[in-house]
DNA sequence: CATGAATGAGTGTTCATTCAT
DNA sequence: CATGAATGAACACTCATTCAT
């Protein structure tokens, strides 16, 4: 059924990346026919489409489960982002599929809400470690979009160039999230 | 000759991205058969890899044009992270394409030189906007690092949701920029 | 399906020589586009490879129809050579397949199953005819890898210089034959 | 000249093949061009035939090195099919081509004088063997013929089949040619 | 509900050969 | 005498997709 495809699609991009997705592998994976696949996904970027989500649940999840229960502002966002990065490392294969998936839809389509959902995560997070009486909307909407793409330029660079340990990575990320928050005094 | 098909391979990334660059549409494109490719470049990915150094040389000229000549050190800092947003946000399909090229690569080879002295400049003026004398080595890579990410990550941000305007990130980037340069203080 | 595609393979290789055998051609002949054969066949390589052992079939059929019913021992050596020979002489072309083939498995796979087949028709025709009894194994062992070899040898001759006309061959083969077993005593 | 895009191309034969043998290739060892190439050879196929002739040239004076000298005629004949087989044996690759050349010639062309020359030595030394007075002409022919065959099928099993020691092979080798000799009793 | 059969378009790549210079 | 430039034809192969059943 639809989750048996997606899970055994979802196996295939982690272990060797989305290029290897094939519908003729993927059927060959499952025991269905290269033809069940389009009785549950319309077309093969329907199926990576919701691949994509599915990473987008994965780390909703994760971040639900480790820092919902973290009351301190700060802490909260510091924890949700390293939550984010931690996701990044460790489901890079997965992580560049939902990369592209979302440049080919952004110029088509509506945030799919799985995707809305994580950033209003990281929108409520930050919001709360400023506080919302001090700052403006547009003031946090920046410093929301920031902390993302610090962690996603640190993932990129991740990717790209292997060169760096991950504990430096961590501190770097603290370090930057530390100073992002301080630079509201 | 090389050249020539270098460039009307740079035209299609530019016009349709690296996806859609196909020998035989470069043949076409030119007045070559598709075979001529092979005289001069050994590889798709030869040209390919080729097609990214080009991208390096265009961003390390900007770099040298707009920067070299701004002596105080903050400011050709800032000068040159904007030159190299401005790249990235001007050249997008390229960049992409210069991405994918470099994970392909860091598993094998070492770093192309023209990709090496981007790299270079960026250290160079992390190193004076600092000061040499005020922090060791691994710190001043981790800052050079850390900048490079947030370009990077502005950058991918960008190109996946289409949603900041121009102006807005260039804040955003400033503002980034002299938090992590007040950081040492 | 299987058999239709194997058979225009077959008939292309008994034409024209197994060069002459490509995946467009041979999805030519058929009515079928050429991405079918991949449909029945993992590989060319499988698809010669199961030529081969088409070949192997025939020649095993040939030797089952011709020779079994033969008892006294010499005659039935003298039989299943001759219709070895035979074979090679009338499938020249196959024949060269099966050769190629060979030589391309015999680095990695153990022998299929219908040249083992064929192999050990040749085993017992030689072994009874020398009896049991009067010999070891690294003499039964040699005198029929000596027998293949003069077939294999008379049938090479003949593929590269077609000078010697049929019955000499026959007589020579038949000599050899003779003299072999009588070397016994 | 001539001689060096020759030997290049030898080179290349025994080293891999002569399915790898291609001008692109062989340019490419010798500082020649690949247009070179058709100055001194009509076709690639004949530069093959000349690669063909040179094997017979060496095998030929291998023959003439090792066996003129001998003058029991039962011995030289043993000594003329040993080296023979020992051309065949190290030099496995370009027998293969010259196989395959010589198929592609029989069909329209005469033998080449090397070859020619080649099949001289090995009748003459038959015809001695045996002595003139006690046989026919068509007696002689068989004989000879069939000598080589035994050569060549020996050579032709242990290309296919790498199964059997070098020392068996010349002890099958030895033991046939004395079966023959012997059967003119 | 599900599939086996089939396809058309496309991929990168290699090759022997020619011709103007 | 020699070559650099160029080509056309062919190759094995993969893919997403459709459709009759």
């Amino acid at each position: 059924m639809h989750k048996e495809i997606l899970y055994a699609a979802l196996s295939i991009v982690r272990d060797e990346g989305h290029h290897s997705l094939s519908l003729r592998r993927l059927a060959g994976n499952i025991e269905f026919s290269p033809t069940a696949v389009y009785l549950y996904f319309k077309n093969k970027d329907a199926l990576m489409i919701d691949l994509a989500r599915l990473g987008y649940q994965q780390l909703n999840s994760s971040i639900d489960r480790d820092c919902k229960s973290i009351n301190d502002p700060r802490n909260r966002l510091r924890a949700v982002l390293r939550t984010y990065w931690d996701f990044v490392n460790h489901e890079k294969k997965l992580y560049l599929l939902m990369q592209e998936t979302e440049m080919k839809l952004n110029e088509l389509e509506p945030m799919y809400p799985e995707m809305q959902r994580f950033i209003n995560s990281i929108n409520q997070a930050t919001t709360m470690a400023y506080g919302k009486e001090n700052c403006t909307d547009g003031f946090l909407k920046r410093k929301c979009y920031m902390l993302i793409a610090i962690v996603q330029g640190l993932a990129s660079l991740n990717l790209l160039h292997k060169g760096i340990d991950v504990s430096s990575q961590f501190q770097m990320l603290d370090d930057a999230i530390e100073s992002l928050i301080d630079s509201l005094n």
